[in-house]
DNA sequence: CTGAAAGCGCTAACAG
DNA sequence: CTGTTAGCGCTTTCAG
């Protein structure tokens, strides 16, 4: 018995030919290792939890298929948990993880602050990386550079002509919300005195786009762009802005965050920043199992960079890529 | 020790004082049920698993999230995998799911035929609910009515003066993608006998929606409307005849399938249908647990209803919400 | 109603 | 290199 648990795990050398004889006929049997008697005996499940804030918004579904891909490379599996935005939601997800016994964490928190305790109690008892929204400044965090990308994007609308500018955000509890802003704030307030007076914080959705476009349109003049925290407040706020004849980007450049599939779906198509969804997942992935294999290593922040995206929605000085049959108004 | 078991699974009565005692003592100890070990013993893990063909297609989170939920209410977790569109990678996930003692299985499968071996496979080990996507007449499946979907379609359209129509759908061998094209085929031939020779069959994708629609302006003259077989398709044509200045639905009428952020973030905003991911998912969660109580019962099929959702895309006789700023040439 | 004891399927320590 | 044995943490007989 315990040979074949050795051929079979590969843990141990084993006479070859024994060996082999011990895998025909486990085949021929279509024998498979109970993974819930093993993780019993090796105390460590080979699967890891997943909470993230929101499957609805199209970035994590992005995040969680990477991390997924990344995890059934090392013959890990995925025990997924969506909180809803609900922090106490958030909470027993941990616990019940905890339960599950996975052998680490990797969690997106829902709020900056109220998931502290949640996490904090998550890496007390486990390996885990923060990923993308962020609670513990001193835990182990996968993420990118918000004040960069945000950077890239005003670079780009100040290239364009944009000199005065309003922005559109969830709620800054989102550790990426907030560090975008903070990020918008001191780099707009360059080109323009009165960028912070043209701050309108809501939530993730399409409706709090649409509506803080539409208070952007009763506060006029309207400024040059409006840059938006993410893409479904971006493409929110085209809808509104459409809906009043105003027309992007003659009218106003507008611009999103995480390149999702809205940003080419929407009319005209969204300049917006491209999250490395990829790298975010496999370097999370690799980050957990070192810490899976030694609890002991300190935590491990990485920031990834992201790159901007040009489309239409930015493109105001009739560059090579405004539509052509904008007709020769489109020049403002 | 069994004393404590039974307090804390509640499976047996114990004298209440004794219960309260354990109980108080295991909070104050922190104690948590180890949810392996139990499932050792009783050879339930309380964990199902569910593989959907593509995260990316929001469609699939929405359902995801929707089962999750319905799981938690019954405290089962769930072990979620993403089979990429790639069959292969879908018998492996069954597989992979057996050994994780799932006590049963959701699966929407990539392909109606080539899924079937690893989906009899499933069904043959494990108690098995086919969601959305199906591969097997005979096992039990959760689904909507897409032929009468297809016919609100067809209604509305028909009732908005259209007489000529094109479909954009995905590649038959999806399960409802085949369901769908055949309601249309059946259904449009009453009203455009020519409807047959329209038919663009590529993938789910954006792309394909945007290549199907070039090739119906290549092949003028336009249809009346062009029905699509989900959103991803209905938005991705609806760029390219943009990029064409054929304007919708002034020019030609577009519908989609799914009611995803796509269709209210996308300018015209997209009639379609909405499916009743709610239902869908409680149904589907209800009759696995169904089967897992008692794994004798035959297969149960459920066909729900999803619902038209009027928006721009379709609104071609100068009704009410016909964008008004078109301006004269509005009416065709 | 409660306690003692066996055992779920596996792996690891220990002999040989 | 291989076999025997104990035991992971729990639940469920079986006695009492």
């Amino acid at each position: 018995m315990a040979t074949v648990s050795r051929v079979l795990s590969g843990s141990h050398s084993v006479n070859p030919e024994l060996a082999a004889r011990v895998e025909v006929t486990a085949r021929r049997l279509g024998y498979r290792t109970n993974r819930v008697a093993r993780a019993l005996r090796r105390q460590a499940t080979q699967t890891i939890g997943m909470v993230v804030p929101d499957l609805t918004n199209p970035f994590f579904p992005a995040v969680v298929q990477a991390v997924e891909g990344a995890l059934r490379e090392v013959s890990f599996s995925l025990l997924l948990c969506d909180a809803g935005n609900d922090v106490a939601v958030e909470a027993e997800l941990v616990r019940n993880l905890f339960d599950h016994q996975v052998d680490g964490l990797l969690i997106s928190v829902c709020d900056r602050i109220a998931s502290r305790q949640a996490a904090r109690l998550a890496a007390s008892r486990l390996p885990l990386i923060q990923i993308d929204r962020r609670a513990l400044g001193r835990m182990s965090y996968v993420g990118v550079d918000q004040a960069h990308a945000i950077g890239q994007i005003l670079d780009h609308l100040a290239q364009q002509g944009c000199r005065s500018f309003a922005y559109i955000t969830p709620h800054p509890a989102i550790s990426t919300a907030s560090e975008r802003l903070e990020a918008f704030l001191s780099r707009a307030r360059a080109l323009d005195p009165d960028a912070g007076s043209r701050i309108y914080a809501g939530d993730f959705s399409f409706d709090w786009g649409h509506e803080a476009a539409l208070r952007i349109l009763r506060a006029r003049p309207l400024p040059d762009a409006i840059v938006c925290a993410n893409d479904l407040n971006a493409v929110g706020a085209m809808q509104a802005l459409r809906e009043h004849h105003v027309q992007v980007p003659r009218d106003v450049a507008v611009t999103g965050f995480d390149d999702t599939l809205l940003a080419v779906a929407s009319g005209p198509q969204l300049t917006t920043i491209r999250q490395p969804v990829q790298e975010l997942a496999s370097e999370a992935v690799t980050a957990l199992r070192a810490a899976i294999g030694d609890p002991s290593l300190p935590p491990r922040s990485t920031e990834l960079q992201a790159g901007l995206v040009v489309r239409e929605s930015s493109l105001r000085a009739g560059g090579d890529r405004v539509r052509p049959h904008r007709g020769p108004d489109g020049a403002q």
